[in-house]
RNA sequence: GUGGGUAUAGUUCAGUGGCAGAACGCCAGACUGUGGCUCUGGAUGUCGAGGGUUCGACCCCCUCUACCCACC
């Protein structure tokens, strides 16, 4: 799932994110962030517009995250308490409170078809009893965004009109979210009683806060244990493109990250052949395509030498490319991870034997 | 022609009689539920040329050269 904060995917417009990748079946789902759209340009503003869909003409779906891991990255700004949090605005200082109801009201009111449930993203690293306190509190904060959450849900913009086609679901979804930091029987514990409160799918979140691959893995394995394998399941904030694959073969549904938009903004392109820096002097004169074995419209049509050439003149075309090429690369390695899915063996990617693209 | 000024990193410029500096550029690296085209690191010098003073000169003195400004 491309990465979507402010009501865009930065840099891409929404006509070429329905069509990105060798396949031109485009990304499927993007995700909104609470936390930001409240502040700017505020939620109630997006629901008289007609919601978050409307506003930024994507009919697709829409995830939005539920702001607790702004809490968490803004965290000079916060004071988190049982209630909620109070934190002060990044944009003009302004004093807020975010709780479970509130994240839920907005959330409902920008219209996104998954709603997630406000939690804590404990810090990295987390003392066990510091990891436990913080996971009990997000487990209280799942009922009470459960709770909200169920006698809101059909406030969307769009529930009322939804209800007149009998083929298609007038609410949202509402996902729970593990935590427990790094410690694997909090995760588990967190995982079973998350899964009491029954939600139609399941976040991994916490993870990939600067601990080691190993260490994140092996907390997905241990949640993935008790996570109902017919719900959908997703590690919120990864990763790399090796990453996600394994993830994948491990069971997990779903993913995001602002990696490939994020880093191709900074330069950095995914291919099949690695990463590589468009800055680079070595592609000063460089006239194959990014990925020579992608099929994105910026592989079939730019060389390395334009894409630096945008870059060090700092020319806005420049992010515009290169997060297209990113993002083509990441859906087409999930194109293959499913593919590989419907054959019956992922062996072959996880392998690197098979190309990613 | 006369008077004044300037000359230091690729560029624009600081600088002090005692280890040669900044910004930008250049070269690389980082980025994991996105405040921030951001952050981190590195390389680079006949201090215009020649002579003098001094223990020691990029710095003070003299000459030359180039460029800039004003006036004729």
């Amino acid at each position: 799932m491309p990465v979507g904060t402010a009501g865009t995917v930065k840099a891409v417009p929404q006509d070429i994110l329905e069509d990105l990748g060798s396949e031109k079946l485009g990304a499927q789902i993007i995700l909104g962030n609470t936390y930001h759209l409240y502040l700017r340009p505020g939620h109630e503003l997006v629901r008289t517009l007609g919601g978050l869909h409307k506003f930024m003409s994507w009919d697709r779906a829409l995830l939005t995250d539920s702001g607790g891991f702004q809490v968490f990255s803004l965290s000079e700004l916060r004071k988190v308490k049982e209630e909620g949090v109070s934190f002060r605005s990044h944009l003009d200082g302004s004093s807020h409170l975010f709780t479970p109801e509130r994240s839920m009201e907005i959330q409902i009111a920008l219209g996104a078809d998954i709603v997630m449930a406000f939690d804590e993203c404990t810090e990295h690293p987390a003392e066990r009893e510091r990891a436990r306190a913080s996971m009990e509190m997000t487990l209280r904060w799942a009922k009470r965004s459960k709770d909200y959450f169920e006698a809101h849900k059909h406030e969307t913009p769009w529930s009322q009109e939804a209800a007149r086609n009998p083929g298609l679901p007038n609410t949202p979804a509402l996902f729970g979210i593990v935590q427990g930091g790094m410690y694997a029987d909090l995760r588990r514990e967190s995982a079973e009683r998350t899964v009491e409160l029954d939600f139609p799918g399941y976040a991994i979140g916490g993870l990939s806060v600067g601990e080691s691959r190993a260490k994140t893995m092996e907390m997905i394995a241990a949640v993935l244990e008790i996570l109902p394998k017919d719900k959908p399941r997703y590690v919120m904030g990864a990763g790399y493109p090796e990453e996600i694959v394994q993830y994948a073969a491990m069971g997990v549904d779903m993913m995001d990250c602002v990696l490939p938009t994020r880093a191709a903004r900074h330069g950095l392109l995914f291919t099949s052949e690695g990463r590589i820096n468009i800055k680079n002097a070595r592609y000063a004169q460089d006239q194959g395509p990014a990925d020579p074995k992608c099929a994105c419209r910026v592989c079939v049509r730019y060389t390395r030498a334009y894409l630096r050439h945008l870059f060090v003149s700092a020319e806005p075309l420049a992010g515009v490319l290169n997060t297209v090429h990113n993002l083509a690369f990441y859906l087409d390695t999930m194109r293959s991870v499913r593919h590989a899915i419907t054959l019956g063996d992922l062996s072959g990617i996880l392998s690197g034997s098979v190309s990613l693209t």
